[in-house]
DNA sequence: CTTGACTCCGTACCATGGTACGGAACCTAC
DNA sequence: GTAGGTTCCGTACCATGGTACGGAGTCAAG
């Protein structure tokens, strides 16, 4: 279950790239090489911990979280402070209830616009019309 | 009518700076100058139009088109091709129904995840714990 | 024991949507 | 007629989340 960094990726579902972009961010451990000449080291190896760190990562950011924010979560991770952790989840709980229904009334406008437009082939349209009334 | 700059980033809740920026990427235009030396030329004045047109793009903006998109819509703007602004409407509610699912699953696994890390004081904190298992 | 794929690493670049800086010209009010 | 607030303009910088490049090293297979 020792896997290089193209492993990890594939397993993650991200680039190596972006791999080693988290490790940059301090989100990913950077394992010890194994191998080489001692001088100029060899290839690090990953593990399922790093996996599971990975697709963490992941999850969080499609629940929203920055790569910020997911740091803080990484970090509580011996799952400490819960209260912090609680926190976190209702910031961004609430910035997701604003989130949804600024794109709820955008959606609603929006639909309701092109079914005018599509409702009458003269006159403006009333798509551009309504933003310009904005 | 004939307002500065500053009047039009006022009326249109921006900065100026940020008029100056839709202006580079061609959203707003760049009136003539009035007075000056014939040389250095003066003062720009915007009018109505820009400040509808700069409602527009705020209004665009918040229905979740890209600065690029709005570019599009405002070349529309004679109102002739219904069919292209239908078009880009559809597309994007079809992109603005997605968003909303995708942070209503997060906003719901959330909120279930922060109501059992209230529940209980004992064991992994399920918000980490959740997240690793994903 | 060489070829070819992969890794390592620093550094640079990308898109998006702005925000800031600084000097010169301008305009208004005192 | 000058001080102070604006405007003008180019250019540089910011955050966010990556993506690409290039040369050297490493590793596994044939």
């Amino acid at each position: 279950m020792a896997g290089t960094i193209a492993t990890l990726a594939r397993e993650g579902g991200v680039g190596v790239e972006t791999v080693r972009y988290y490790q940059r961010r301090g989100l990913l451990r950077t394992p010890d090489k194994s191998g080489g000449s001692a001088i100029s080291g060899g290839i690090r190896r990953y593990g399922d911990e790093d996996v599971r760190r990975l697709k963490f990562i992941r999850q969080a950011q499609a629940a929203g979280f920055t790569l910020e924010q997911i740091g803080e979560l990484l970090e509580l991770d011996a799952g400490q402070d819960r209260t912090r952790a609680r926190a976190l989840a209702a910031e961004r709980i609430t910035a997701l209830d604003e989130k949804i229904a600024e794109l709820q009334a955008a959606r609603a406008s929006l639909a309701k616009l092109a079914h005018a437009c599509a409702a009458s082939d003269t006159g403006p349209c009333p798509i551009i019309e309504a933003f310009e009334a904005g």
